[in-house]
DNA sequence: CAGTGGTCTAGACCACCGG
DNA sequence: CGGTGGTCTAGACCACTGT
């Protein structure tokens, strides 16, 4: 086992927890830990890389390895289809259309989505269902100068996220989590109008161009979690 | 550029998107694709292993590599220290600790730590704020007999999540994110009773056993946000 | 049981950047 | 300018797993 880079990796982390490196203090070079550690150069670079990724340590040309001094503490979070999300739960999934329509595109959705004054978008409302309890309620809005095939889509019986990821292979994305007090989403989720809730909202840009936006609220009580 | 993993990269995804590669479906084979792009194999190694890393993708041994039906989003977020935080704003940092006992672990501590019945935490309730404002508001249990140098630690001036990062070097962690109303919180936040609060809460076990959780509750408004 | 990905090695060139 | 990490290559062995 000498020569594996799961090995050095998990040797690197005992030495760090151990206290033997420091945090901010320095990591001997690549080809030292090679000769120590008898393996390739190669396989040293894919361990200690990994560790840079996962914000253990920090690598500079030059400057050589070091311990991060505060451990950039990341969580990757899966963000998946809420079909799948609520099918997980062991639930039976409905889907359900509540408003749909085009519209000129409002003044802060311009500015998210980069979008010219008059630009038209296709303004949906659904929910998302496990069971018969309420899971999800989602609001979207689709820029149709981007995506001239989402106007005459049937998002009756298939939701637009489902949809979209048919239509727009792929992009560039922003996601921001925040906690709201919606009484029109409250409402469609059979919550009490000033429940805490729960938001998921997701930008999405292809080749520069807004294309859409989406808030995915849900029902009271949601929580996402993550382990490292 | 022929022999970059990033030119494959680049050039496996362009084919996702163009259509070339259906969802699903199969891509060529490590050998094939190093033959066809006339770089080692080694290099479409880590072009393909970092696409399925982030979801674009699926391996398996002897099945070979498949576009990912439904692409895994995925998103990762930074959690950093409270005072970073509040210092990448360019406000000043301040904090407070406003409470600060020894008690038996609640039940619902026990459960989520292991801890047996009786045993001892330290409870903390702090405030971090972002010039006069309050910005986050942090309740934390530590586990006494896992970190018995909890119990004589100074909290009154360095904040318990910066005291831990120099104690516990590494950890198993579980995060969990959602939105709740907890008046307590909210008045040491000088939020509204009912407002709608974001928090983060974090569990983490050192060697199996679990040594500290936190609840991380955000003034309102608080948004986490990350790209990709 | 054969083929695919997973990993390792030894050697090499080079971009970068701190002193 | 020189040392460090970043990357690539050619070749090899092997673990796993679908057929």
């Amino acid at each position: 086992m000498a020569g594996s880079y799961r090995a050095v990796k998990a040797e690197v982390l005992r030495r760090i927890a151990e206290g033997a490196w420091p945090p901010g203090g320095p990591v001997p070079g690549e080809a030292a830990l090679a000769r120590e550690f008898g393996a390739a150069r190669a396989t040293v670079n894919r361990a200690l890389r990994e560790l840079a990724e996962e914000g253990i340590l920090e690598r500079r040309r030059r400057a050589g390895t070091r311990v991060r001094p505060a451990p950039l503490r990341q969580a990757r979070f899966d963000i998946p289809i809420v079909r799948r999300e609520v099918e997980a739960t062991g639930a039976a999934y409905a889907y359900a259309l509540l408003s749909d329509g085009v519209e000129p595109a409002p003044a802060w959705l311009r500015g998210r989505l980069g979008l010219a004054e008059g630009e038209r978008v296709r303004h949906l409302r659904c929910l998302h269902r496990a069971g018969d309890a309420p899971f999800q309620h989602e609001e979207r809005w689709i820029a149709l100068a981007a995506l001239p095939q989402a106007e005459g889509a049937d998002f009756s019986q298939v939701g637009p996220t489902e949809w979209l990821i048919a239509a727009v292979p792929f992009s560039e994305v922003e996601i921001g989590l925040s906690a709201v007090s919606d009484p029109a989403a409250a409402a469609a989720l059979e919550a009490a109008p000033g429940a805490p809730l729960f938001r998921v909202e997701r930008t999405t840009w292809w080749e520069g161009r807004g294309v859409t936006h989406v808030r995915l609220t849900f029902a009271p009580g949601h929580r996402m979690t993550t382990r490292y």
